[in-house]
DNA sequence: GAATGTGAATTTATTCACAGCA
DNA sequence: TGCTGTGAATAAATTCACATTC
């Protein structure tokens, strides 16, 4: 990004850009060219001061008096997470969910590439997970190599627990820099590697405490 | 709870709660009787303080100069998320993405009982999706009576896009307290209905950004 | 002595409110 | 006039630091 440096982005600041960007892709699809930011806040249930000073982080994309050009947002929003490039991805554990995030569209579509799949199972060692020749399963032993060779940049895991820790090491010396980690435990993050949980019981937990809250 | 308004607390605690629960039981698992707020907070990687006063919103769970038993703090906190009774849970979308979330274990564990599936397909209607003769999946079409009569609390929605919507504001008509939406977009949330949304595409992209900025 | 529980200090995030520009 | 971009004000969350208790 032109100058901008990211560390000054707050942390909180991303995820809701990614939310935006869903958003601005819907609008334009639908042929609308123009967007404020009140009008935005209002479809996605947010303060627009909050929206215009996300946006400010990283330079100055509107109008005043006007608003915003829709495709000129997606764009700019594109190139300010990164997705102006392509990513290559793996998945670790071909299980159901593994599975399921293989066939996970939405995916391709912002310039994330999955490039390879693996389990230890011999069951599934083989099996197709895509359209591709290559888009075969293989086995867990050719992961280091594999990661190395095609220079993946990230992994998703969705091995079990017991596996999880494991896993990530050997990813992080494997030269993968950031993991999404699907396995229900918090894996220690190796130097220079960025990890994300994805946790399905801590979101029912939230659930669960604030249904509990609405009985008192 | 005993005297403690849940308005007070924090909503960053909520999900921190859900963290220690997985790392108590796995202390308890092993036999370990105690531990302090130092120790806990170096395993998952937090300030000390800061596991203090997320317990202090709801109690004294520990002891000065000793630290925290750890079946005590299991229950306590297992208390304060509200998992001491059973949630009745549905899944709507018997996808791929459903069918991995219905065998994700870990989940009755937690009080959370998984009584029913539902889908528009014929194809997968009536497949089994657990070990019970009732276990199979059913016709979208019978999902309000079903949430009615079977009084469930929380729905986990994992279909298109396009239905996501429409299926939210049938499943709060039906009495439905609680709604995790997997589905890549914000759902506007009925009165009195309390929705999360679970967005890989979001997580991606966040790993997106930092992976970029590290480029710089 | 050791570790909790908690006010006070600090840092981070959100919202207000308005100057500046189309 | 209308809406952006942004300092200033407010609110929320984190961390410090220490009095308190075992």
């Amino acid at each position: 990004m032109r100058g901008v440096d990211k560390n000054d982005v707050p942390s909180v600041t991303v995820p809701r850009l990614a939310l935006y960007l869903r958003k601005l892709r819907e609008l334009r699809a639908r042929g609308v060219e123009r967007v404020s930011s009140k009008d935005l806040a209002e479809m996605i249930d947010l303060n627009a001061a909050q929206i215009r000073k996300d946006f400010s982080y990283f330079g100055e994309f509107g109008t005043r008096g006007v608003g915003y050009e829709v495709p000129v947002l997606v764009d700019e929003i594109t190139r300010c997470l990164g997705l102006d490039h392509t990513w290559n991805v793996v998945i670790v554990g071909a299980g159901l969910l593994g599975t399921a995030l293989a066939r996970y569209r939405g995916f391709t579509e912002q310039g994330f590439r999955l490039v390879g799949m693996f389990d230890s199972s011999a069951s599934v060692i083989g099996a197709r997970f895509g359209t591709g020749e290559d888009s075969r399963v293989r086995s867990v032993h050719e992961l280091d190599e594999f990661c190395r060779r095609e220079r993946v940049d990230i992994a998703m895991i969705t091995v079990p627990a017991g596996e999880a820790e494991n896993t990530v090491r050997r990813l992080g010396a494997a030269g993968v820099k950031a993991i999404l980690n699907f396995a229900p435990l918090k894996v220690h993050a190796p130097e220079g590697v960025l990890v994300r949980q994805v946790d399905l019981s801590s979101e029912l937990m939230s659930l669960s405490f604030y249904l509990d809250k609405e009985q008192e």
